[in-house]
DNA sequence: ATGTCCAAGGAAAACGTTTGCACACCGGTT
DNA sequence: AACCGGTGTGCAAACGTTTTCCTTGGACAT
């Protein structure tokens, strides 16, 4: 490969006039500029990327760190950030959890050693345990050679005064489904499959759910609330047990889609009439709800806008003055689609045709 | 961050000596070795890689290159090759290229000044037009200082002498289904929908239906095979304009999943019966197969170990001795995984529990 | 005592860029 | 004729590493 070096020799001028003519910065000469040019078409040269990144403390490269790309939920956020990135002239370093926290911080260290231009992270970090307090605190200072390597978090934002987040607000998604199961619906025993234990998204959604039934002069039940753990063998399996005991009850909230696919397999199982006898909501509208059967209500997250908009704020805080900007925390809509599983003969909108 | 003379300073030794203690290269007296590694605690030192890879001409970051993310198909290949990439310490760079060539060689040509470890490319390149044989012998020949940057391609070889490959065999999985199809449920007007027009993966499963028509003596008809363009909407559209036109067929054999899926929607519009009136078939075995109803029997197709088998294979290729390995192709077993679209109470098994 | 060899560690060059600085040139003012 | 300001160009330092080459000093043999 040839360097920029060659250039220079090729064109009969220095190393500073090529790179000032690929970087077109201060005035290059017409004649000079064009000679670069066409050395440089001549020799296919196109400059090398690790050695601009180390002078100019800029790689380019923006981390995105889920849990798993086989939750087609992070797929579709991938997606979308990915889009972004292209279009702003980054590439997408993907990197997976697998829900551990321990990886993660692997990770960030890491990435941050990489120089990467910014992280995109979907944390298992909650709660305020030294280690995890500790571990935000270094979120907030990762740097290369003094300037601040930005973060921003996805789904819900972390306990910091400093670090950006793309969030939803899951307590009144929640709050509406469960409205709408009590209220349009008539459903009053809802049992509600939640994420794992103190999971800050989970806490969010489960209040969302005290709040519906509160406010609609029902008892909440803290029975009715049990921990899944985002697959769908847990919805399966939680159903299962439910039926098996012989427990009551005409609707079941999960926390997530796989989450309901799973509740539904189980009912089937059962012979339980949906949504005759139970309705099911799930939540995140990842494609699967749309081509389950019944095609499954759910609580629509825009997950590429997710993706997306995660990208283009960080490529607005890199792009600025190298100031801290003020922390700013984007919350995105989401709506709610009535499908198969709360409603018989519900339309069915062919919105899975747009795979 | 701290640098590697910060370190230095602190344990008071030299550069070099540090260097060596991360890299834990030659003889360092175990009195340094410890001075420089508590230093190292003491400060947080973590070597930069930018750095690090220009001096060495390696990055440790290999590109996957796919269409898209949101193709469920790839979402697994590279869920595959970002473990094995993890595993062997490298970190993914992902790009989409949407089915456009033009982007995919851009890609190239950037992940090649980016200097990548080597490119894991699904591509978009067929044929034996110039601008095509051209492109490939640049695949062929992208280094960076002299060393090669080794190119894999996933489910198809390219036409080239030193470009490895994980590929399938189309061909055999495309005609075990199609006799299948003639032979295990008695089908004899078999529709093809098929890859866009030309598309080698398309050509060579066509070639399977054709050999299994031709052995079990029935006429093969062009007209049966219909160009599709991968999405469901595709497949769907195709199938109602077939059941419109009141085109006699009792099967339908689709290049892919999402295909098959609009198939299956087409036909459920129509009050076709599946698998009675019409047998359907995919290619891939997609999640999303085993949740539709009727539940979609496919051609099952190793994604996961595509991505992983093509990342390990560079590594061995990267940490070679720099030698041109003889061209590998290494070829994957498909199975066939029968289910309600073809034959009525299939057993359900539970593996989309698993997801 | 002198010489030889080896191990340990430091100095400095190199990787391919960008950029601050200096310099040379030129046209226009005094 | 001397000076000035601006413009275009090159030199060389710097970015954070790795690694070659060299120096030093000690162990050992003579």
């Amino acid at each position: 490969m040839a360097d920029i070096k060659d250039v220079a020799r090729q064109a009969g001028v220095s190393i500073s006039t090529v790179s000032r003519v690929i970087n077109d910065s201060k005035a290059v000469s017409p004649e000079l500029k064009s000679k670069v040019n066409q050395a440089i078409a001549r020799i296919g040269y196109s400059a090398n990327s690790v050695a601009r990144g180390l002078k100019i403390f800029k790689t380019n490269n923006i981390a995105i760190i889920i849990t798993s790309v086989s939750r087609t939920f992070f797929a579709s956020v991938l997606e979308g950030a990915n889009n972004a990135a292209d279009q702003l002239g980054y590439s997408m370093i993907i990197a997976e959890t697998h829900d551990s926290l321990e990886r993660e911080m692997q990770l960030v260290d890491a990435f941050a050693s990489q120089w990467v231009d910014g992280i995109v992270l979907a944390s298992s970090a909650y709660g305020n345990d030294p280690k995890t307090v500790q571990y935000i605190e270094k979120l907030q200072s990762l740097e290369k050679k003094g300037m601040r390597i930005p973060v921003i978090t996805l789904e819900y934002a972390l306990d910091s005064q400093y670090i950006d987040a793309v969030v939803i607000d899951h307590e009144k998604a929640a709050y509406k489904a469960v409205c709408y199961l009590i209220n349009s619906i008539n459903r009053k025993n809802i049992i509600h499959i939640s994420l794992p234990k103190n999971h800050l998204m989970g806490r969010m959604r489960i209040a969302g759910y005290k709040r519906a039934f509160e406010e609609s002069g029902l008892v909440y039940d803290e029975n009715n609330i049990i921990a899944g753990d985002y697959t769908t063998y847990s919805g399966y399996k939680i159903v299962k047990q439910l039926l098996a005991d012989n427990r009551k009850f005409d609707a079941i909230f999960c926390a997530n889609d796989q989450m309901a696919v799973g509740a539904i397999k189980a009912c089937e199982e059962f012979k339980i009439l949906i949504p005759e006898q139970v309705a099911i909501v799930g939540n995140d509208d990842i494609f699967a709800a749309s081509i389950v059967s019944p095609s499954l209500t759910s609580i629509s997250v825009p997950k590429f806008e997710l993706g997306a908009t995660a990208v283009r704020r960080m490529h607005e805080i890199i792009g600025g003055d190298g100031t801290r900007k003020p922390r700013q925390i984007i919350s995105l809509d989401t709506s709610f689609e009535e499908r198969e599983s709360t409603v018989r003969n519900a339309k069915r909108s062919l919105k899975y045709l747009e795979w």
